[in-house]
DNA sequence: ATGAAAGCGCTAACAC
DNA sequence: GTGTTAGCGCTTTCAT
């Protein structure tokens, strides 16, 4: 049981040296010679010390800490693998420079700005990330007058307003996955979207879209979902009730795909032989559902190492590093395959 | 774009009062006139002032902000529905009265010791939340050598060495989940268990196996795995290579339920005709599954809530609140039907 | 190279 | 009731 808290002035005073001589090393500065460096470690390792957050704060004007806010409906928030690979990422990031993270997980976009605000009146972070950003959406602005820096992660060709983007690349996977079920011999593939208005379901669309122009094919039933298991078996449905009903679909997300997948075989559809099934996000499930799924894999860790490196570096006002993200995977499993009902391609 | 930070002083000046009068007001004391406190408020809003949980900090000595660590594998990372809906209940718990939550994702025990003593010694944080305890965990103790309060989030029944517990009642939903297999006709019930060495993996088992007991069954064969998907694929393999294979699984959570579902399926073995299926958790793509999942449900949301209360109670030496803890619910769905292979009971 | 001292913005004794 | 003032523990300028 630790006695009273130990503080600047006792490890100055076993090094026999001033409190900002003990500053000073503990802050990378120059000025202390080696001996007394040497004099002040060893008395802030005997007697266990560390600078103090708390104070550190004070008199720096500056956390080292870093908020993220989380919005998500209940429904949702265990079913996205993006926030937890995410969150670890981030870490990677922040540990490395001693920062810490700062959450908060809201229901609603009241809740969401007063977080924000708390954030930035309370001085509790220095800075914040942005996420699901939304077409048009204002929280940039609203987020930088406020005071508090700011790193956005959004999808590349996202419209950011000049604000600091860690951009993924949602349309690079949309495209590979169009073109390996064209090479299958499909041509009437559908798109279950996301829910409307984020810039990601947009993202995914408009290259599903894009991509089909680009071979030739003509575009696809295309029905607008939530994200949701439910969303996605109702969107099914709807593609399958059709006239003409799409030979494969794509999914906005993986637990959209997968609702899909028991829609149809609930109809007596089969998949991939009647049907072929891709996802979006390869979450831990997607290998061991029936069929396994075949989907997009993005290296969401990174991405927050990356999105971490780029804030610190922007509430210290550094160089912020470039960093290489690596590109995204395709992962074919068995939920799509050749087309029987057309010639092949 | 905010001029200057504005400080108590500022708000002191405008309303015509000292700073402790303003002070005193923003944390409920006595000592201020109806009149005073009016336009203290009044001064506060027009300047958008609000006290800094910087200063704060230091001048109270306590942050009021708690952590959480969470170490998980990167493959169980996005997997596992606990987390986040713990989070989300934790919020709510915390933001009712004024606190954060600062977290910290580790990947394994020496960084996740080294993520509490930040906490203590940086002075981030005044509580912890511990989960994913294991039998005869030692950072209980080592938490409280810290200073730092503590919330254990355990099953019910787990040695908690006199340590403030939320417990949760996994053995209820396995006795249901028991009790539901049996009144199908299911005498040959085996259990696929998670890692090894936590209480939730220890609790599960005993309750499967006291009920088997109870019910006058044999107790089936049990095999170890490790939470993944992978690990209950192989797990299923070995049961199902058995000569004498069991009807029914009881598994440690869904993930290795749904890949064991996948993985009988790939033998020829039908899921619920040849073989029943139960999971543990209910994870959101559960209905969704082919068959839908039969499981246990609980209300994470709710534990979280319970958890940040008692821990801010703990903090500020006060009177932790009761809470009622709703209930374990037992899904029934498709992967669980009557046995073919034996009279029913 | 080193030390003294003035903040950082608030809380809480204490005196008025 | 209300104002004054001494911390809280560190950083940082400025003499020495």
């Amino acid at each position: 049981m630790p006695r009273k808290r130990v503080t600047i002035g006792d490890v100055a005073a076993r090094a026999g040296v001033s409190k900002s001589a003990v500053s000073f090393v503990f802050n990378d500065r120059p000025g202390v010679s080696a001996a007394a460096k040497e004099r002040i470690l060893a008395a802030a390792a005997d007697l266990g010390w560390q600078p103090s957050a708390r104070a550190r704060a004070l008199s720096r004007s500056r956390t080292q800490a870093v908020g993220l806010v989380i919005r998500r409906e209940p429904e949702l928030l265990s079913t996205d693998p993006f926030f937890p690979q995410f969150m670890a990422g981030v870490e990677i990031g922040l540990t490395a420079r001693d920062y810490s993270l700062v959450l908060h997980v809201v229901p609603d976009e009241k809740t969401e700005r007063a977080a924000y605000e708390r954030f930035a009146r309370e001085s509790r972070v220095d800075g914040v990330f942005l996420t699901d950003v939304r077409v048009g959406d204002s929280r940039p602005r609203e987020i930088a007058a406020l005071g508090l820096d700011l790193v956005v992660i959004a999808p590349e060709g996202a419209d950011a307003g000049g604000d600091v983007v860690i951009s993924m690349d949602d349309g690079a996977g949309v495209r590979r996955a169009v073109h390996h079920l064209h090479s299958l011999g499909h041509h009437r593939i559908a798109h279950v979207m996301g829910a409307p208005g984020y810039v990601h379901t947009e993202a995914r669309r408009r290259a599903w879209q894009e991509t089909l122009a680009e071979l030739g094919l003509p575009i696809g039933p295309v029905v607008t979902a939530d994200f949701t298991g439910a969303g996605g078996a109702r969107a099914t449905h709807e593609l399958l009730d059709l006239p003409q009903p799409p030979s494969a679909i794509l999914y906005g997300n993986d637990l959209m795909a997968i609702a899909g997948i028991s829609a149809a075989t609930d109809r007596g559809i089969r998949v991939p032989e009647d049907l072929s099934v891709v996802g979006f996000d390869d979450v831990p499930l997607a290998p061991y559902v029936v069929p396994p799924l075949t989907t997009v894999r993005q290296n969401v860790v990174s991405w927050g190492t990356a999105a971490a490196q780029t804030l610190v570096a922007l509430v210290e006002r550094k160089q912020a590093p470039t960093v290489q993200l690596p590109p995204v995977e395709f992962v074919v499993r068995g939920s799509t395959g050749p087309t029987r009902n057309r010639r092949p391609a």
